[in-house]
DNA sequence: GGGCGTTGCGTTTTT
DNA sequence: CGCAACGCCC
């Protein structure tokens, strides 16, 4: 569908309410179709596993549209993550058939809660501009606040403050709120004190950390009426994806906002709740009913992705758990193959049988693409590299440390940050000795204490010392010298793009000659990335626009080159789907983990079946568990039972393998084909499996992400118009050049700006 | 400030 | 066992 560009959504809903039939309801089964047509009052869609749940998420934002009961600027739409919120995008405009710039507040909970808080940052303690730090940020800066407190570090960890504080706030906590029982389990009854002289200085740094970004914004709904009740003027329909993951600030968030409209959709599956470790609180959707009153709760049944011996090898599984609302999923695909249970002697016997099964497959045309391992523990995934890797088989790692989170690319941007924001304490202090600059803790000892005297940042402390006789000679120079290369970077930004000046800032800093120094095996693939960064920079008009971007998505797409089998933990294939799934290593202690029953005992047990489940149902035709009787862990030996999970399984849709060596320290090493047609298959794969491309491991990529951020040319703006800016607030437009514009802003005077940065005034 | 030895820990991950 | 973080010594 092409459309003519500048061609809004809303012009496109007016358009549709002439058209008969929308076609978009075409295919959809009676429950996804009542889930996208009730429109009015909260609405609860439990969708099962392969039910179409992005299908009816996305028809129903269509649907609203179409029926011209709400502009796109009227619907709240909000997911867990990124790249939730990218396919959501893509699918509407697909289904609406234009661009989603009119979608402006479909996104994570935090973009949107962002967006909302740089508008109303003064009225809780911010200014528009706030930084937002990532957790490295956030353990420096208690760290800080502990040893100013003289707490012994090592006994109280900055981490484990972290992490409790972290809990606190996903309960939508604030200080004063925390009960007394918890705030003593740090310290010895420091905690809440902590907590609040943290808060304290987030603000003097006009910064806010991820769990603020949802606290900050309930606050502002709870304190402040009007503005609440501009939002819920505002958003006449809302939407949340995966209901079963919200936390108690986010349900907070939303319940205050439904009680506007009432018109609330949330769509998730209890049975696919596995992040409470992470403070997700599956009861929300439990309660869910009493809740939202008059709630009209929709079962999506009816599966599409699995055969009926996985679905109901799934289905008894889950149905061990007692917290749950209970759902009956079923499948027109036909029966298909049984799941399979294989014992193994020990892991290595167990990720050999793994491989033979797929090069098996792989002699009867199917891809790797279309095959996954999935693991409960990334310690697991070791024996099965170590085994791709010597047979060559090509596989790719999904999940482990994202693109942001590198060090490397974390010192870049930390560089950026300060040559573009000087104000930025906890970025300069990662980069003023990075590389070595003779610039330790004794030697910056002045920069801080008249930093901390005069309330003032580190970096105008520096510059204010540099002139005076406090420091040891050395260090004056050596602080000098930085100084003078942030004044002339800050003078060349206004000459060169971006991403020439943020070479340059690397190469000038000595920051890539510190790598290329580097002779660990590391060092060339963080070049690379750093390359790989400067390259994605391009994507974006301005540093600013790049700078925003990286402090809140923190996600990355591997990028596609050649078929590869998937390998992850059970955790991040939520969501994704696959012709033949793996499942190994359950045994008890693995699967479910010992530290999830310890610390939760039968929720956590729960939450383990959940995970199993979730692993089951990604599964479209061929799933195999397996269980090995001896592992090495932490370099012990260690011999287990099978996990209570396979217990749990109905015989009925289970083909239990015998493995030859199962039960005996044989080693056999002939591989165990399940296929007759292995002789027929023979000369499809003639070639020997080491004359195939040798397996690496995946260094992730950021192309996917690239490909996405569009670059706005035609300027949608006219001369004279009021806009409005999130940093520099109201202002008229002067002149347009392309897609800078320069604005005459009430406060902040006269500035040069990209168009994408600034919106058109409110006029609600 | 850097290098080296010791210690402790070891599940899952997003924003 | 393998790694990361910390402390001590030069």
């Amino acid at each position: 569908m092409s459309q003519t560009a500048g061609q809004s959504l809303s012009q496109m809903a007016t358009k549709a309410i002439n058209r008969p039939v929308p076609d978009y309801l075409d295919g959809l089964n009676g429950e996804q179709r009542e889930a996208v047509e009730t429109l009015e009052g909260p609405v609860l869609v439990l969708a099962g596993a392969g039910t179409g749940k992005t299908r009816v998420l996305t028809t129903r934002i269509a649907h609203i549209l179409n029926e011209g009961v709400a502009s796109s600027w009227n619907i709240l739409a909000v997911t867990f993550t990124n790249k939730a919120a990218f396919e959501m995008k893509e699918r509407i405009g697909q289904l609406v058939g234009c661009t989603v710039e009119g979608m402006p507040w479909l996104g994570t909970f935090h973009a949107i809660c962002v967006k909302i808080l740089r508008r109303h940052a003064e009225l809780v303690d911010l200014k528009s501009g706030f930084t937002i730090l990532d957790t490295d940020d956030q353990i420096r800066l208690l760290k800080q606040i502990i040893k100013a407190e003289n707490i012994d570090e090592k006994r109280w960890p900055a981490r484990h403050l972290a992490s409790l504080l972290d809990r606190w706030k996903n309960r939508g906590l604030v200080p004063s709120k925390v009960p007394a029982g918890e705030a003593y389990t740090f310290a010895n009854g420091k905690g809440a004190e902590l907590y609040e002289a943290y808060q304290k200085r987030l603000k003097e740094l006009n910064a806010v950390d991820f769990g603020d970004i949802l606290l900050e914004c309930l606050r502002l709904f709870q304190e402040h009426n009007d503005v609440l009740k501009e939002y819920q003027n505002r958003f006449r329909y809302m939407l949340v994806d995966e209901y079963q993951d919200t936390n108690v600030a986010q349900y907070l968030w939303l319940r205050l906002l439904a009680q506007g409209t009432h018109n609330v959709c949330c769509v998730g599956d209890d049975d696919q709740s596995i992040y409470g470790w992470r403070g997700a609180e599956v009861d929300n959707i439990l309660r869910f009913e009493k809740d939202f009153p008059g709630a009209k709760v929709i079962r999506l049944e009816q599966n599409y992705r699995s055969t009926g011996h996985i679905l109901a090898a799934a289905s008894a599984l889950i149905a061990h758990n007692s917290e749950r609302l209970g759902k009956t999923l079923h499948t027109n695909i036909g029966d298909g193959d049984k799941v399979l249970l294989r014992g193994c002697w020990d892991h290595e016997e167990e990720a050999r049988n793994i491989s033979d099964q797929i090069e098996q497959l792989q002699r009867e045309q199917h891809s790797f693409e279309d095959m996954a391992v999935l693991v409960r523990a990334s310690s697991q995934m070791r024996a099965i590299e170590d085994r791709f890797v010597t047979i060559g088989l090509p596989y790719r790692v999904i999940g482990g440390p994202r693109f942001y989170e590198r060090m490397e690319i974390k010192d870049a941007i930390a560089y950026f940050e300060v040559v573009f924001n000087n104000a930025n304490d906890l970025k300069f202090e990662r980069i003023i000795n990075t590389p070595k600059r003779g610039l330790g803790e004794a030697s910056l000892r002045p920069v801080y204490e008249y930093a901390r005297a005069k309330s003032i940042s580190l970096v105008d402390s520096a510059r204010t010392l540099i002139n005076t006789e406090e420091l040891r000679p050395a260090a004056r120079n050596s602080i000098t010298k930085l100084m003078d290369q942030f004044d002339h970077w800050q003078q060349m930004a206004k000459m060169m793009s971006h991403t020439e000046l943020a070479q340059i800032i690397l190469d000038e800093s000595g920051y890539t000659a510190m790598w290329q120094k580097d002779k660990s095996p590391q060092a060339p693939g963080r070049l690379d990335n750093l390359k790989e960064l400067i390259r994605f920079m391009d994507e974006f008009d301005t540093m600013a626009a790049f700078l925003e971007h990286v402090s809140l998505v923190m996600d990355t797409d591997s990028g596609n080159d050649g078929e590869r089998v998937s390998l992850m933990t059970l955790h991040s294939a939520k969501g994704l789907e696959f012709d033949t799934v793996f499942l190994p290593g359950w045994e008890e202690g693995l699967f479910p983990h010992q530290r999830s029953l310890d610390e939760s005992g039968q929720t956590g047990l729960e939450e383990e079946r959940r995970l199993a489940y979730v692993g089951i149902t990604r599964a479209k035709k061929r799933a195999t568990i397996s269980f090995a009787q001896n592992r090495l862990t932490h370099g012990q030996w260690q011999t287990s039972m099978p996990s209570r999970f396979i217990d749990e399984l109905p015989a009925d849709h289970v083909d239990v393998m015998e493995s030859l060596s199962f039960g005996s320290p044989s080693h056999s090493l002939k591989p165990q084909r399940m296929s007759s047609r292995e002789t027929v298959a023979e000369d499809i794969y003639s070639e020997p499996r080491w004359n195939r491309h040798k397996a690496q491991r995946k260094i992730t990529t950021i192309e996917g992400k690239a490909r996405r951020i569009k670059k706005v040319h035609k300027s949608a703006y006219e001369t004279g118009e009021r806009v409005f800016h999130q940093k520099f607030g109201y202002g008229h437009i002067t002149t347009i050049e392309g897609d800078k514009l320069t604005i005459d802003f009430e406060k902040a005077g006269e500035k040069r700006v990209v168009e994408s940065f600034v919106e058109k005034p409110q006029s609600t």
